[in-house]
DNA sequence: GCAACCAGATTGGTAAACCAATTCATTTAA
DNA sequence: TTAAATGAATTGGTTTACCAATCTGGTTGC
């Protein structure tokens, strides 16, 4: 049954890449969402008015917007209305559930990726970050810094800073896996529930150490830093 | 804009990782293939059928068969029926299109992430693969080494012989990963066109090599294999 | 005997009507 | 003046019925 999923076509048939249906609902709703600076929790237009908009069928537009909320991008209220909640990511939770027959995708394949990703990037991104990508890390590390100094909750903010990290490789597709990944590994820590206030201080360190060795093009520097950062992360988690 | 990729959630706020609904549509209509033993191109039983077997309004049916569509898992074709594919894998490319902005997801991404991920793969492959995993590997590469020698395309059983290396990794999340970017590996290698008979034998021996270095347990060897085989190919890649 | 053909049943796709929950402006009572 | 109450309008969800393409199986004509 697994083998199913290997299979990726009869060797026989042409393999058909599935290019965009074009002027696809999904893509008119991101225009619209574009083009009208919608931000993270505003409302989208209702169904029929957005059928009447774009000249098709309720149904259509129906399937438009439940394949953005599959996407993560929009969530729909019953009796409301659909909001953009700006996460993006689909958990790989259900997807890996619903695409192989994983029964249950385990914490220690999602650490270990998470650390070969994490690893390539933070060298990637001490060689080659844009100033853009740099400032939006520094921003992200400093949202961290700002939840922990307030004793507030900072996994959220922990694991921006690292998908910044991601981001600053200037790697799209690393950074879209990454994506993906991130939402399972805040769900696995959320049970743990990871919070002790003097580790918290010991992790700014850290981040900041990391960020310091990308500044400063320190692709090695970079790179000890992070394992530092995990070492302990897993010393902490392998409970 | 892009920037909305990156909030995963306002900081105040609970995250709430979805689980799934259980008993869901997707997961009954998985049930009912594995029961039936269906297999790729078999024909699943019509809309109608299905509500009334579930117990669910048609509309779920076609909502659930509609995110199935969309993992690739199946194909339906209007006015006939739904058929099954097997390919199941999303293509990154729409995906990442849909999630992010990006424009254009660069192929060098796509390699350099590739080479990342297998390269990974292949040691934890010559560290930890099961019984099972080396001989689906060993049996993907008969396939390939099949493509070669009868003169068929091998782009696809090139890809799933390096598909079944990740699988051998025995790291879930990883293999899951690299399904989501193989296809858009296939479609843009699909664009260049590459069929060269000498070249061809020659991957063959490298495959060889990296399955020897596998089964011996030889981690380094299977790294040095692999890095040959992709050298080889960048190279004739990067015309 | 065999191929062409032609209805009727079946299919996925679509549109419209309906439902219950929510929203929101207006009214009403304190 | 304010806050609770109300009801019409609006929302997403569901059901229903219908459509056109397809498939099926038997019949017809050669």
């Amino acid at each position: 049954m697994i083998e199913h999923g290997l299979k990726l076509v009869t060797p026989e048939q042409e393999y058909e890449i599935d290019v965009a249906p074009e002027t696809d609902v999904v893509s008119e709703i991101r225009a619209l969402i574009k083009k009208h600076n919608l931000d993270a929790g505003d409302k989208l237009p209702s169904e029929r008015k957005l059928s009447e908009k774009l000249g098709v069928s309720r149904n259509q537009i129906r399937a438009g917007i439940q394949k953005l909320e599959f996407y993560g991008i929009i969530e729909t209220l019953p009796q409301s209305g659909s909001i953009i909640t700006g996460i993006g990511v689909p958990s790989i939770n259900t997807m890996m559930n619903d695409i192989l027959d994983l029964d249950t995708p385990d914490f220690n394949s999602l650490v270990e990726t998470r650390v070969i990703i994490e690893s390539h990037a933070v060298q990637m991104a001490a060689t080659r970050c844009t100033k853009e990508s740099l400032k939006q890390l520094e921003k992200a590390h400093q949202n961290f810094v700002d939840c922990i100094t307030n004793g507030l909750p900072s996994l959220i903010e922990d694991m921006k800073f690292h998908l910044a990290i991601v981001k600053a490789s200037e790697n799209s597709v690393l950074y879209g896996l990454m994506k993906i990944i991130v939402p399972d590994i805040i769900g696995h820590f959320n049970k743990e529930d990871i919070c002790d206030r003097t580790q918290a201080i010991k992790l700014v360190g850290e981040h900041t150490d990391i960020v310091e060795a990308i500044k400063n093009k320190k692709s090695d520097d970079a790179l000890e830093a992070l394992n530092i950062h995990f070492a302990a992360l897993r010393k902490y988690t392998k409970k």
